[in-house]
DNA sequence: AAGGTATATACCCGATTGGCTATATAATGG
DNA sequence: CCATTATATAGCCAATCGGGTATATACCTT
C-alpha cells in the first residue's frame, strides 16, 4: 500500500478524523480518545492502529497508558498532492484546458472523429 | 456518507488519483482514461462513478462518448479540513521537536514524551 | 435497419473494513 | 503476589471494495 493511498484511507473515516483533531491539543491516551464516542474501547485501537499504520499517530508509554501523538508529516505529503489541484479550485479555466488536452489527444492517437 | 468521506475515500486508490492527475489537462473519454492502466473498461467506469459520486467529475456526452471533466471543489474542502494542521507538519508545535530541528528527530523512532 | 463503437450494468468473487464480544497482555499500586 | 487499570488481540459478522466476465444500452454511420 502506497503512503498516499494510507493516508486519505485513514482520512475517510469521520472517527478517524475527529481522533486526529482531538490531538491538535495535545497527547491523548485511548480512554481519553474514546470517550467522546458511542463505540468500544477495541475499536477504538482499530481505529488507532490504522492512523498509527498510515504514520499519522506515534505512541509513547505513561504507566499502562499508551498516549497518542499527532504525526502530521503524511497530512503534509497528502497537502503536497492536493496543491496540484489550487489552481484548478480555485480559477475555473478547466474549460481551456480541456479544448488544449482534446486538440493534443487526437493528434497523439490520430482517430476518426468530427 | 459525508462529504469528507466520500472525497478521502475516492483519492484513497492510486488508480482514481491518477485519473485525476490525467484530468487536469482536461476533459478525457473513458477509453483515453482507461489506457494507461492494466485494467478492464467496467474497472475503470466503477473508478469513475466513486470519482462522480464524490462529486470530483462530471460527465458530458459527446456523441457515444462520455467525456470526463475535473471538478475540483472537494479537493478544495479536503485542502481545508487539512489547513488546520499546518502548523504542525511545518513544525514547532510538538514541544521538543521545536528545538531539536523536526527534520532530524523523525529518524530517532523510540522517543515518547517530552 | 444493421453494425460498430463507447459506455454502463449485472453479477461473481476474494479481500478488506468496521463494528462487536470475549479474552489476553502490560504495567501499577496495594 | 493480587487486583485494578489500560490497552491489545482474536475471532465473528455483515457490508463494502476492487477486480473480473458477460451482457445491455446508447449513439453514430452506412
Amino acid at each position: 500500500m502506497n503512503h498516499l493511498d494510507a493516508t486519505f484511507a485513514a482520512l475517510a473515516d469521520p472517527t478517524r478524523r475527529a481522533i486526529l483533531a482531538r490531538l491538535i491539543e495535545g497527547e491523548a491516551s485511548v480512554m481519553e480518545l474514546a470517550e467522546p464516542f458511542a463505540m468500544s474501547q477495541p475499536s477504538i485501537s482499530k481505529h488507532l492502529k490504522v492512523l498509527e499504520n498510515a504514520g499519522l499517530i506515534s505512541r509513547g508509554r505513561d504507566a499502562q497508558r499508551r498516549p497518542c501523538r499527532l504525526e502530521a508529516r503524511p497530512l503534509g505529503e497528502a497537502n503536497d498532492w492536493l496543491e496540484r489541484y489550487r489552481k484548478v479550485w480555485e480559477g475555473n479555466f478547466q474549460r481551456l484546458d480541456a479544448l488544449l488536452g482534446a486538440m493534443q489527444a487526437k493528434k497523439a492517437s490520430g482517430d476518426a472523429e468530427q
